[in-house]
RNA sequence: GCCGGUGUAGCUCAGUUGGCUAGAGCAGCUGAUUUGUAAUCAGCAGGUCACGGGUUCGAAUCCUGUCACCGGCUCCA
């Protein structure tokens, strides 16, 4: 027979070649690095029988594809070892993820890190014993037979699709329920690293039993799991919760309270920075500032639907002489009340307000995180108010508006989603397929490469989310822009166009960095806490010499001050080498050292941060 | 909230099967040193061992409740 290879050209086989074969034929090379085929497109084992005609491709480990099969498999050969054991494990899932897989089990008693190296050696006992993966087709009954005594598999066994059979893959004595591919035989796996256990619910499901989750990560070498385990020291390194510390930024305090972040001045003076910028950006973008209070009378959180749709993440009402007044949730209600304050023309429109505006939201404890995920935090938010025929600019306008900003702190790789619409939502089909049209011309007009997030959308409106990638390529959900028809209904939001009649404008509600204590966490991870010149809330420090240099050292300062630059001194009478260290732990961009020679010439000796000593300047 | 883990000085960590006055480095303070590109030396001070209850002759250590934190799940800016 002849199959055709991905290059166009053909390959004679023998009738009952399988793939491996074909892997063979091509180069022992190939046969060594193959993990898996396609056939006509459809990913199968290596064992896979051939056809005449079939297009045939050989997938290696080093491909996106080759990589979850390879990651895939590890995850099988971990629950083989953890059924050896631990007798009695109920088996839940096992696949692939992004950085390695994961196992979920039910097991007979708690585990925690310090059991994963045995495990790993049992591991690393069947990958050195190379044992096969054999599939097997079998109808569902053999299946439920063989699974007896695993619920979750035939939970799982029950839902498969149509009437056809099952497949199964055995690996020596233990066998799992598996749509495949696998790996030719376990001893493929070359590198693997179990990581973490952690609980997980069945199926993601909150109202399920909590299972053990055991991660791991696989790689095709020992030298790419090396990496890879280098890449997370790294991102330990940079943890912003450590970072935090170490550069006096911020902290958590105890009796402060869970999630509520306290901003140290240096911390506080970036985010000042960072404020200054976006203030000053969003008044040459068109926008207008507002503030409103934090606490407002239950009977606006009423009509704004919040009282009945978010009160999960709202704290209990305080009683005021007899008021109920709740903390805000959010900013839209108080900007719609200056919007109502008067009578609004369609001339003005559109009319974008923004607004640092902080917000308290319930958060259960368990998911709270340094500074990415807090109780308290300051939303950079903006409501647009526009008419329907000017939607798309204006979220054409957020659009580029956003990718201006966040090219500004150094981010230009992004993830664009777009959310449509909910199960559970409110508004007429059209007004949804206005907004969802608007948002994704919007992004073609941008030229926004993007994917789609169905039913991912907000309960009043289609969204676009936006994730930025920091420098260890790791995602962060930031930006969100939201079409809102819901909200001007309730409000009675109106103004009076051409025709001297009431309409309803559209609202936009938007944030571009997020929240401020988010993306400054994201900040500092993504520089390692080195900020540019620009952030940094220490841009140079005057080193002297001797205490002999100190008036010279104030001097310079004071001009150094003058050009608006933030400069201090280092007075303490400690060593030069002592002083450049500590500078650059605090990693402040440049340090001046002034010393007879500096004084004597009137100048300074430069030495950044990341290029060393500069000589005199 | 749930599963597992952790909680000792401002920070990073020792502290044996329950047993002497709970230790070290860094940071801090005091003194000496006046220093030239990543740590000068010495001394001092610093602790309700997260918090509450219990077991015990005796608890940092064992049990229990609460809180916080860490890794995840669910949820989210």
């Amino acid at each position: 027979m002849k199959i055709r290879l991905p290059d166009d050209s053909t390959l004679d086989l023998p009738d009952g070649a399988t793939a491996m074969d074909a892997a063979r034929e091509i180069g022992p090379r190939l046969a060594a690095a193959a993990v898996a085929a396609a056939i006509n497109g459809e990913t199968v084992d290596l064992s896979a029988p051939l056809a005449d005609g079939d297009e045939v491709k050989v997938v290696t480990a080093d491909s996106p594809e080759g990589l979850s099969i390879l990651r895939h498999s590890a995850a099988h050969v971990l629950a083989g070892a953890v059924m050896e054991l631990y007798p009695g494990t109920r088996l839940g899932i096992g696949p692939a993820i992004e950085d390695g897989f994961y196992y979920d089990f039910l097991l007979p008693g708690p585990i925690s890190d310090a059991d994963l190296p045995a495990i790993e050696a049992k591991m690393q006992e069947i990958i050195d014993a190379a044992v096969p993966f054999e599939r097997r087709e079998v109808s569902r009954e053999e299946a439920a037979r063989m699974f007896t005594g695993q619920p979750f598999k035939l939970e799982l066994l029950e839902e498969l699709p149509g009437g056809e059979g099952a497949s199964v893959y055995s690996d020596g004595d233990f066998t799992d329920l598996c749509r495949g591919p696998h790996l030719p035989d376990t001893g493929r796996i070359k590198a693997f690293k179990l990581l973490s256990v952690a609980g997980a619910y069945w199926r993601g499901d909150e109202n399920n039993q909590m299972l053990t989750r055991i991660y791991g990560t696989a790689f095709p070498s020992r030298k790419e799991l090396d990496e890879h385990l280098e890449r997370l020291q790294e991102a330990e390194r940079r943890d912003h919760r450590l970072l935090g510390r170490q550069l006096d930024l911020f902290h958590i305090d105890e009796e402060v309270g869970a999630g509520l972040p306290l901003w140290h001045p240096k911390g506080a003076l970036i985010r000042k920075i960072i404020e200054d910028f976006w203030r000053d950006a969003h008044l040459d973008a068109g926008y207008e500032m507002v503030m409103i209070p934090h606490i407002a009378s239950v009977e606006l959180w009423k009509t704004s639907g919040h009282w009945d749709f978010y009160r999960e993440n709202m704290y209990s009402p305080m009683d005021i002489e007899g008021q109920e007044y709740i903390v805000k949730p959010m900013n839209c209600p108080g900007h719609i009340k200056i919007y109502k304050s008067r009578t609004r023309s369609y001339r003005e429109l559109p009319i974008r307000w923004a607004e640092l505006g902080t917000v308290y939201r319930y958060e259960r404890s368990g998911v709270l995180h340094g500074l990415l995920r807090v109780r308290g935090f300051t939303q950079d938010d903006a409501h647009i108010f526009c008419r329907p025929d000017q939607l798309q600019d204006e979220i054409v306008g957020v659009i580029e508006f956003v990718l201006y900003m966040l090219k500004t702190f150094g981010f230009d790789q992004y993830e664009v989603y777009l959310s449509t619409r909910p199960e559970k939502s409110v508004g007429s089909d059209e007004h949804w397929e206005q907004a969802t049209a608007a948002l994704r011309h919007a992004l073609e007009s941008v030229g926004l490469e993007y994917d789609i997030d169905p039913g991912e959308g907000v309960f009043y409106g289609p969204k676009i989310d936006m994730k930025i990638r920091d420098a260890l390529g790791r995602a962060w959900q930031c930006t969100t822009i939201q079409v809102d028809f819901n909200l001007p209904e309730r409000f009675d939001v109106t103004y009076v166009g051409e025709d001297n009649a009431d309409h309803r404008p559209i609202m936009i509600h938007r944030a571009l960095l997020g929240s401020l204590e988010r993306f400054m966490g994201c900040l500092i991870e993504h520089y390692a806490g080195a900020f540019p010149l620009w952030l940094a809330p220490v841009q140079a420090t005057i080193l002297p010499v001797a205490d002999r240099h100190n008036d010279y050292a104030g001097r310079v300062a004071e001009r150094l001050r003058r050009e608006r630059l933030r400069v201090s001194i280092d007075t303490r009478r400690e060593s030069v080498g002592k002083k450049i260290r500590d500078a650059e732990m605090e990693k402040v961009p440049y340090m001046l050292v002034v010393g007879d020679r500096e004084e004597e010439g009137g100048t300074v000796s430069v030495r950044s941060r990341t290029r060393g000593d500069l000589g005199a300047q």
